[in-house]
DNA sequence: AATTTCCCCAACCGCGAAGTT
DNA sequence: TAACTTCGCGGTTGGGGAAAT
């Protein structure tokens, strides 16, 4: 309804915070608390409104604010918690103590979000760009019978960007979408979206809901593919042991923390296929990953996502890569090639 | 050395939610 | 229940420092 007037109309003080104006806030609120912040400013002597108090205190003066570069955990908890909660920087906040939801909000758009975008991996849904794009309704209408696809060409994308073995796993599903019925058990399929609305019972999940719709259509074209990504990825974890089940990240997070997993869409994690199932699924990024390198965890850059209107970047954009970015960078996307390798292996095979 | 471009991040803005009268 | 106030959130901006030219 109403809005507090604006600053600008009482001839309050905008803009960047002097040291005495901090030493006076502080002092302030270190006596009586903040309690309201309309009135807190003429109270503490401040040329301010209570909106901007409220933001230095919250964002730079409050005492437990933790400074300084932030760590691998929590960036991984970062990531992690975006792909459940989207852009809710003040709910990740919360699981990040000493962090406000300005920083981390800076920190995502300036580091994380970059390094995503450089592995190929689409930080608004945490999924491998590839599938963003359904590339089964593009293709089908404009290259349906190309042998040669320009696959960078069709994202916009320049080539060297995006990783060779991506690029042959497009190629490859188109080819086997080239024989496939488009229409084929369509309505099955629009009956099991049905279904699974029925089952969306909290806002999480219904927030996962649209992306899962364009997971599905990998699904519904590419079952065979996608089971494999599957398997593969719940051997690769199997096999090298990474991931340690009892452990927990160096935040707060606990089990209960963290909302099941609907498997409808297939799960990076090695969960079930099943449409129909309502399995609840820990995730397992949530345990670090023991490496030479670094504790990255590689799954919770692959989790499931959930709608955010923060717009994509062109892919043209270049990046500087800092020591630890690129340790970073270059650790997931040597899983990722592995996992990607594995799986041409197996569509291979298949086709 | 001067200028331009890029990048980071503190701070602002506008809106909706929650609370109060 | 409507009108109003206050708070808090997410998106965006712009100043300033660093890097590139």
């Amino acid at each position: 309804m109403g809005r507090a007037p604006c600053c600008d109309k009482n001839g309050l003080k905008k803009g960047p915070w002097t040291p005495e104006e901090d030493q006076k806030l502080t002092d302030y609120i270190q006596k009586h608390g903040y309690g309201n912040w309309r009135t807190l400013p003429k109270n503490a002597g401040l040329q301010r409104c209570g909106k901007s108090c409220r933001l230095r205190w919250t964002n730079y003066l409050r005492p437990d604010i933790k400074r300084g570069r932030f760590s691998f955990e929590e960036e991984e908890t970062i990531i992690q918690l975006h792909s459940i909660l989207g852009n809710k920087w003040s709910a990740i906040a919360g699981r990040l103590p000493g962090r406000t939801d300005n920083e981390i909000k800076n920190y995502w758009n300036t580091h994380i979000r970059k390094r995503l975008l450089r592995m190929g991996i689409d930080p608004v849904t945490h999924s491998p760009r590839l599938d963003l794009l359904d590339l089964s309704s593009i293709l089908s209408s404009s290259l349906y019978n190309s042998s040669q696809i320009n696959i960078s060409r069709l994202l916009g994308v320049h080539p060297t960007l995006v990783n060779p073995e991506l690029m042959r796993l497009a190629t490859s599903l188109m080819s086997s979408q080239r024989d496939q019925n488009q229409n084929q058990s369509y309505h099955a399929h629009q009956n099991v979206q049905h279904h699974q609305i029925n089952q969306i019972c909290n806002q999480q999940e219904a927030e996962q809901f649209q992306y899962q719709q364009q997971q599905q259509i990998m699904d519904h074209h590419h079952p065979q593919v996608v089971e494999q990504f599957q398997t593969n990825f719940s051997n690769f974890t199997n096999q090298n042991d990474h991931w340690q089940s009892n452990e927990m990240p160096s935040s707060n997070l606990t089990q209960e923390d963290y909302v099941p997993i609907p498997t409808s869409h297939y799960s990076y994690y090695g969960g079930s296929c099943n449409n129909s199932d309502q399995t609840v699924v820990i995730d397992p990024s949530i345990s670090s990953v023991t490496n030479s390198n670094n504790n990255f965890s590689f799954a919770s850059v692959l989790s499931t996502p959930s709608s955010s209107p923060t717009p994509l970047n062109s892919n043209s954009t270049t990046y500087n890569i800092s020591t630890e970015d690129h340790e970073i960078e270059s650790y997931c996307s040597e899983m990722l090639k592995f996992e990607i390798q594995d799986i041409l292996d197996d569509v291979g095979e298949f086709m």
